[in-house]
DNA sequence: CCTTTGTGCAATCGCTAGGTTGCACATCTC
DNA sequence: GAGATGTGCAACCTAGCGATTGCACAAAGG
């Protein structure tokens, strides 16, 4: 039925590992590359890796593309904009009910 | 070390359910209310509600506020700042990238 | 005082996330 | 072809999440 909620569902739950926000931040930073290069100097193994690269990309925040035998990722953070979407929104609404409430208090004389 | 890391945690994973995604929505449209009234129409129990809150609270997204014998919860969604920003800055990585990526694909001549 | 109503606390349960290990398979390089 | 390197797949383990139930405690209301 609603699908924006599996969309946020799956976003803020990618979003949530700190691993997972520095494997997209290097992604941007140094661009794409394969899950062994970026299981160096990262104390978990390359599986693990795998494993969190595929949750983003479950998350349209990362795109596979295969080169040879190795499995380059690349960040695709556009996909971010929901969530940003939803948090303005969110506080939007709170602010809106603010202003009716400050009227309501002090009402025009 | 890296509070940062923690605040990013607990705000993307409590924003990560939709039971309280909804619950900060309600919060902000109806205003401040008391777990009780809250698990009225929503498919889970009192005590599921309660656990919700105290993630949300833990975030910062949301304060609780004794009145008799009576919890009223309030949504403070200014603290959704941190992930807006995380978000923003990293998708302005991206795109810095991608300027550089240009330039240095199309050198001036 | 006694009943009703709202919270708090603790034990329990099923399930999934995050991580590991081991091994098979594919693909370069010599 | 043979060895080295990079991936994929599957089993397994542990801790934590989301939720429930049951009961004790606090505070209104008659």
């Amino acid at each position: 039925m609603n699908a924006t909620a599996d969309v946020l569902d799956g976003l803020f739950g990618a979003l949530a590992d700190p691993t997972r926000r520095l494997l997209l931040r290097r992604l941007g930073d140094e661009g794409a590359q394969s899950a062994t290069r970026l299981s160096v100097g990262l104390p978990v193994s390359r599986q693990a890796i795998v494993k969190h690269l595929q949750v983003l990309a479950d998350a349209g925040l990362v795109t596979a593309e295969r080169a040879g035998r190795e499995v380059n990722y690349a960040a695709t953070p556009e996909h971010l904009s929901p969530g940003v979407s939803w948090m303005v929104d969110t506080g939007a609404a709170w602010d809106r009910r603010l202003q009716r409430l400050k009227r309501h208090l002090t009402p025009p004389t």
